[in-house]
DNA sequence: AATTAAATCGGACGTTTGACCTAATCTGTG
DNA sequence: CACAGATTAGGTCAAACGTCCGATTTAATT
């Protein structure tokens, strides 16, 4: 199970087979019959609670985000230096590519959507921005140098966002989550 | 233009309508029926030349796979030190993003196509193992270590694709390619 | 018991899709 | 000219899609 389950209202289980649908057979592949096949659901309460696919959708993302934002948060607290809390993060992916792939799946997915829809390239660009914040806050504010090694805070909280998402794609292109090692890499930056 | 476009045969403006379709609409957003009328073509000649709508595309990521590698190479093998050929690859990735972005959102899409078709995971897999192996033998291999601060050429080299990938997705989301400038820092790997 | 609102259901609607297919026309080569 | 391959025109087909609607059931309130 990608998300843990409070709720069982009815709600909660579309929401639920829905991301569960698209992180295992992909947003593309997946109508709106099978993830009430999957809720256990009659299709037209799909749209009684979301009103249409797009609604549906929203809410998946904003579950994904709430997830991807309370975790890595409490990855980054765990820890005190930023060094460590850096080696800390990249141990949060990469346990998550390997116990919950699905979760980074879903990531994707939305990512691409993103691309062409404005309505999920403004919730996407908040979870980037989220992420973004959250690093230099915890990572690079704080370090004796604004300016480390002549990039700003800015660029390296990207990049190392951006190491991730690009070797985590790999990971999955290759289902080898070893590939992810690699990340442990990215500490140089802060040598 | 994506692709600089040689012969002129159906076949090729088959395939560069293709690609122009999938890269500034979207895979999941084009039809058949689409790109027939951007070739200017009528449908069943899609069927022609390529059977059914994965052999054509196919066919499209070939055409992209090419161009990535022989634009990289020429970008590598233009500087001497490892040093100068990482800046001349992050050189032409940024320059890509902002003159080509159409050639890396194709780039995404077949990469998320591949996830779940087993046919083009191959293919991607194939441009991903090139470009490893090209950055180490050109950016790599003739370091004087084996292996650099303990990591090996191939995590590395897995890493600044992944960097590349991440923050070019990055980029696209904001349409801002400034953002890519945070690509400059992985220079600090070969410090 | 009567009334109202929410929840659930089954089915239909109109559209689009990829894949075929046939017949007719064009084009260049032998 | 004749012929074969290329191209167009258009249509058909079954399947899948998201959306919508009327009817029915269930729960809550009066």
């Amino acid at each position: 199970m990608i998300f843990e389950t409070n709720g069982q209202g009815q709600p909660e289980r579309i929401l639920l087979a829905a991301s569960e649908c698209i992180s295992t057979r992909g947003y593309a592949n997946v109508s709106m019959r099978d993830i009430a096949k999957e809720a256990g659901v009659v299709l037209s309460q799909l749209n009684y609670y979301f009103k249409n696919k797009e609604g549906l959708f929203k809410e998946v993302v904003r579950m994904m985000m709430d997830k991807y934002l309370r975790e890595i948060e409490e990855a980054l607290k765990e820890e005190d230096s930023p060094k460590e809390r850096v080696k800390s993060l990249v141990k949060y992916f990469r346990k998550m590519l390997h116990y919950n792939p699905k979760l980074f799946r879903l990531l994707y997915e939305f990512t691409g959507l993103a691309i062409w829809s404005p309505v999920f390239r403004d919730l996407l660009r908040n979870l980037f921005n989220d992420l973004s914040d959250m690093i230099e806050m915890y990572i690079l504010k704080n370090s004796q140098l604004k300016k480390l090694k002549g990039y700003s805070s800015k660029s390296l909280s990207r990049l190392i966002i951006g190491s991730m998402f690009g070797t985590g794609i790999q990971a999955l292109l290759y289902h080898d989550e070893e590939l992810t090692e690699a990340l442990d890499a990215i500490q140089i930056l802060l040598d």
